[in-house]
DNA sequence: TTCATATGAGACAAGTATGTATCATTACGG
DNA sequence: CCGTAATGATACATACTTGTCTCATATGAA
């Protein structure tokens, strides 16, 4: 996973090596490369719309829900970092749409964030939502690196995207 | 060069066509794939490097300095991406030292504002650059993807740097 | 025009990735 | 203990990429 996210191209010797099967255990499981793709594809899908699930949204602000989202997504970077580099490569298939789905998920919930006032009405909606992206992005790489506390990290988005890194704020 | 930054094993055939030259031209200039991309590196470190000290930083303040920055380097995301994508995997190599370069310059202009008073002292300084990377990347992609216009880029990722984009900002 | 240089197209060998097949070994259930 | 299924290792054919080389052509200066 962690391998085919950092370089997508990667040989499935050198992926079957990292998960620590032969390589031809990799082929009795999925006919070819693209099936194998789709299939983490696919789990990183699943996993990453559990965890948005789970949020309670009744009696939430829309301030406390994308913490909540942001919390829920940077222990799961890989996962998503994973799906920003392959999945528009897979336009058409499946992954691809479930990918599109959760792009418009996100956009929903800016709606949501403008129509409750917290969204200022002058930001670009497609905007907002690149960023949620990045700083999702951002987050995980940061935890990754060691430059943050994972504690920290989805506070720090939150942050980020309500009102910046100045002092006012 | 848009070539390599979106698929960084491209293959040379695949670039020559796009540059719209032989596959054998390429390698009358270049020995070979690696200094073709440390070649294609180096000037991406020039032209960023170029249009950073074009700014005239006496009589500004750091927020301004800021917003030109992001002026600066907005037009140039593909080569900022391009040295994201390359070169971290060209340690030690002359491309390699000089993207390490520019993120200390901008950890340099981070401390500034910090001392400035704009940036919140509770802010990782690790945290704010990266974030000043992020969003010049989220300017250049909202940008070539037609979601913002192009004068507005940079004053957008601006500002979410420094107030957000909620209500209050 | 004539000569030198640069280019495009293509052939070629070596290395690597893909996909399939085979065989010995291991693990697991009856 | 035995038989079945899954696994690891390996060999193999095919295709792609890299890097080198050659040859015909075009461009540009003298």
């Amino acid at each position: 996973m962690g391998v085919l996210a950092g370089n997508p191209d990667a040989s499935l010797a050198t992926i079957a090596e990292a998960a620590g099967v032969g390589r031809a255990t990799l082929y009795r499981h999925f006919p070819g490369r693209n099936d194998l793709i789709d299939a983490i594809s696919r789990q990183a899908i699943e996993e990453t719309d559990a965890a948005v699930r789970k949020i309670r949204w009744e009696n939430t602000t829309s301030s406390e829900f994308l913490l909540a989202v942001f919390e829920a997504m940077v222990p799961l970077g890989d996962r998503y970092h994973f799906l920003m580099v392959m999945a528009p490569a897979a336009v058409g298939s499946e992954a691809g749409e479930a990918y599109a789905r959760q792009l418009r998920e996100v956009e929903e919930m800016m709606h949501w964030m403008r129509r409750d006032g917290t969204l200022a009405p002058d930001v670009p909606i497609d905007w907002a939502v690149l960023i949620v992206d990045s700083l999702i992005y951002a987050a995980w790489t940061a935890v990754r690196d060691g430059s943050v506390a994972p504690r920290h990290a989805a506070a720090l988005a939150c942050r980020t995207f309500l009102s910046g890194l100045s002092r006012g704020g």
